[in-house]
DNA sequence: GTGCTTGCAAATGCTTTGCAGGGTG
DNA sequence: CACCCTGCAAAGCATTTGCAAGCAC
């Protein structure tokens, strides 16, 4: 799915295509894949550029529903805001390493860890639709100095 | 570790000793095994109680000092709050099963997702604290009623 | 007695919402 | 041309913080 398939999909489930919802949806098809956006970043970037300025209620609002259409990931890092990717059909489970002393965040994917959570969840009957795991710990470089 | 080793151990630590720390403490500890709560219910349920009122900004306090200190372990299932719960010496990791739909939660631990999650932290040298992992998805009883 | 802690209330940060005007289908 | 969307400002939560009084050590 590329950016006009999705604001084809968009009209296609009930919803209007604005030049907002246009705009926010090709910011992240244009997004290198791993990156992603939280509400005031998405709003910040638009902000920058003349043409389509967005409030942030909207950014809010679009942000919300494209998550819950399926388009968009919602991501917790446990920063106190949210943040946003694209859906891609060949999403990796996001994992998320963050250093209990310094929070440096390291993000990487691996394979071993999705397949034991989609064994469990699939016991249980559910569907997977995202992997999300936190590891809280502390990094080399913080172990190294004393503590 | 038990109550009164762990008020100990806050006053080694150069914290002081107080009433609402010894409760605050004292209610973890007498707490089933794998529940949690938050700040909001940890302030309700310490209000019902007459002997020891605690105001709300010392029950976040007190949580995120204890948690700073490893004595609770602070979980986010992206409810818009935290949680808390004891950090007993054998912890399992903390897994959660969400779903999208009804928003149902299930909460299970396993072994299989930590080991491999373990092996990727000690891969960057991370000295491993806790591992919360959380899967979106849908549940059996969503998934049987069409969609 | 010193200074960490508490309570209160006000402040903060992220996110949502009511409402009136505007644009899409 | 009906109704969904947007922008603005105000409201809503969870959480934090400034300050004066209180209590642990």
């Amino acid at each position: 799915m590329n950016h006009s398939e999705a604001t084809h999909d968009l009209r296609l489930r009930g919803y209007r295509v604005t030049p907002q919802r246009e705009r926010i949806l090709q910011v992240f098809y244009d997004l290198p894949a791993g990156t992603h956006l939280s509400a005031e970043e998405l709003h910040q970037l638009l902000s920058n550029e003349s043409s389509t300025p967005i409030s942030l209620a909207t950014a809010y609002r679009t942000l919300r529903l494209l998550a819950s259409l399926g388009m968009l990931r919602e991501l917790d890092f446990s920063e106190g805001h949210k943040h946003y990717e694209l859906n891609r059909a060949t999403w990796e489970p996001h994992q998320h390493l963050v250093c209990v002393e310094c929070s440096t965040p390291v993000e990487f994917t691996g394979a071993a860890v999705a397949d034991a959570a989609r064994q469990v969840a699939e016991g249980y009957g559910f569907e997977v639709l995202d992997i999300q795991l936190k590891i809280h710990g502390v990094c080399a470089t913080c172990r190294g100095q004393g503590k």
